[in-house]
DNA sequence: CTCCTCATTGTAAACGATTGCATAAAAGGG
DNA sequence: CCCTTTTATGCAATCGTTTACAATGAGGAG
């Protein structure tokens, strides 16, 4: 509550020196620093963050918009941002846009009002006219994590999602399956077509891909359920395996089983994706494809932090997955 | 980029009429307000919030500070509050606090730099010399939700956590159960302590205390398969039950039932905490205790609004809990 | 002793909005 | 037609910092 100004007057000295002491100690002599110190706590003085952000035309927050805070994927990436963030003295500010479209316009604007100094993008599922539209200022930094615009050239720091599916289905195939399905996340994301791209090229390498089949969901367990009684309920060409483009998913995916009467691995393998903390303590361990989510946040942070400092940034960057194999994937009938 | 100078001298008005164009409409004459939109809309303006902060003495944000972003069950309540905060034109900060308590002083800081006119306080695992402090300043408007403290008086919004507690083991004693363990949140953890005495108390009231067993985790699915190995190691009294206090810690459990070779609900019911999505979906589906998340985070976001305007608000608000039955109870031994 | 450099501090102008007060014009009342 | 009220607008101070620039004094070089 009190003001540089009654700092100043108690130290006996002007609010210039006392930002000086502050913000380049260095430049203020010894005995004046200390004189503001006491100052400072005599008074019980904290600087006025909007003022500062004012003056200095910056606000110290990025915004970190997600498609969804609930689902437990992310939560371990703002972690990786957070940590890099705070070491520069960065807030973050979290927005979920899952519900409308207008809460990520509502964020974007607090670019050009000052309000925050970055986005850090992990969803491709915003309004793209918001992000051309950011392109085009001079100032506004934007990185994606995760997720990407297969048309526009953003700043990215994604896994490689094509090699993480190759290695899926290859692995799947060496078991010995033939009917090999997908449960895909939402049909028009960017990585999910990638990893669709890896699953059929995987398969027409194996000369199988006519037994290729993908169901959509949207990444949510229910939507594994639900796509997985659709895969599973009898037919003539029941898949012995389902790759699941999430470990939600691929849960789902297992109580369809349980309900069917298959059981997990011996009348169908499950790889899922993401390696959360859950896919440990289901019933069998789920295998898995691992991202490493605090890096990713890591670095994507990093970058953004690169771009508002305006130094020379590898633009693109690809960090590896790796397949966990767990108790969820065996040789087709095995016991 | 542009200021509200650019717009007015394209408007032809002065910058105080293009500010109440924008706050308050109806002080302006229905002419002028269109020539100010035209202009605005000319230059591309948008109003700068550190500016507006600075001399309105407000952020129009407020911190919710959780133990763990990672934790599911907070995700929804962010909801909650979410919905309400951007209905009233707040923004949420969202700190996470459980690697070092520095983080939330950094956090509560915020408030007297004006950078935040709030906090929701979603832990009680802070320092509290924070909240002491925070309590003697005029303005530092502080709700607690779903924790609490029990030796200072802060406004707050539970559920009911003894009376949850004993409609679970009433439930579990119901079934047959006479041998009921807890495995609960960390020992110091006052909603924990609730739930505990809740424990006891029906304990005692079915004259079953001597049997009463206690063991403490801290809510995430590893601490429950620990804790629940120690509980079900063979012994003398092995309990034919567990009240978790959340239902990761359950999902451990059933991972550490299922490890000794403990069918569930046959050798072992289970009670967990929170009804997570996912407890739909273990095998069995979770017998648990319902929380009625986004009600709790919107309350509390509105009981924060009315002491951020100084309304009369109702400083301490319980809301309901309910058990779901599924199928991961049943009579002990019963097939 | 003079001049220069350097370290330290102060002065005052921004930063971009909001808002109390004053003013002018328009409307209403008698 | 004059006086009062209302409505619409402008003026200018203010919010609390930061920082370019100026000023001061001390110390060193010549």
């Amino acid at each position: 509550m009190s003001t540089i100004k009654e700092v100043a007057s108690v130290a006996g000295c002007s609010t210039a020196t006392v930002s000086r002491a502050l913000a380049t100690p260095e430049k203020v002599s010894e005995a004046t620093r200390a004189r503001v110190a006491r100052a400072i706590a005599q008074v019980g003085y904290t600087p006025n963050g909007a003022a500062r952000n004012l003056r200095r035309r910056e606000s110290k927050t990025i915004v970190a918009l997600l498609p969804d805070i609930s689902n437990p994927f992310f939560s371990e990436i703002i972690n990786g941002i957070e940590e890099i963030a705070h070491q520069a003295g960065y807030q973050i500010l979290i927005g979920d846009c899952e519900r409308d479209p207008g809460r990520a316009e509502a964020y974007f604007d607090l670019l050009p009002a000052n309000q925050a100094d970055g986005v850090l993008l992990l969803t491709a599922d915003v309004p793209r006219a918001l992000v051309e539209n950011a392109r085009r200022q001079a100032r506004f930094p934007l990185v994606m994590a995760c997720e990407f615009f297969s048309d526009i050239d953003l700043p990215t720091v994604t896994v490689d999602n094509y090699r993480a599916a190759c290695q899926a289905i290859d692995y799947l195939v060496s078991l010995g399956h033939r009917h090999i399905a997908t449960i895909s996340g939402p049909a028009a994301n960017p990585i999910c077509l990638e990893r669709e791209r890896g699953y059929r090229d995987t398969l027409t390498a194996h000369g199988l891909l006519d037994t290729a089949r993908t169901q959509a969901g949207d990444f949510g367990v229910h939507s594994g359920y639900a796509q997985g009684l659709e895969l599973l309920t009898p037919s003539r060409h029941r898949p012995t395996a389902i790759f699941c483009h999430s470990d939600e998913m691929a849960i789902g995916v297992l109580k369809a089983a349980r309900q069917l009467g298959l059981a997990v691995p011996k009348d169908l393998s499950i790889v899922g994706f993401d390696n959360i903390r859950l896919s440990e303590y289901c019933d069998p361990e789920l295998t898995t494809i691992s991202q490493p989510r605090p890096e990713i946040g890591q670095k994507a942070m990093k970058l953004l932090l690169g771009l508002i400092r305006d130094e020379p940034v590898e633009r693109h960057q690809v960090l590896e997955t790796r397949l966990i194999v767990r108790q969820s994937t065996a040789r087709p009938g095995a016991v």
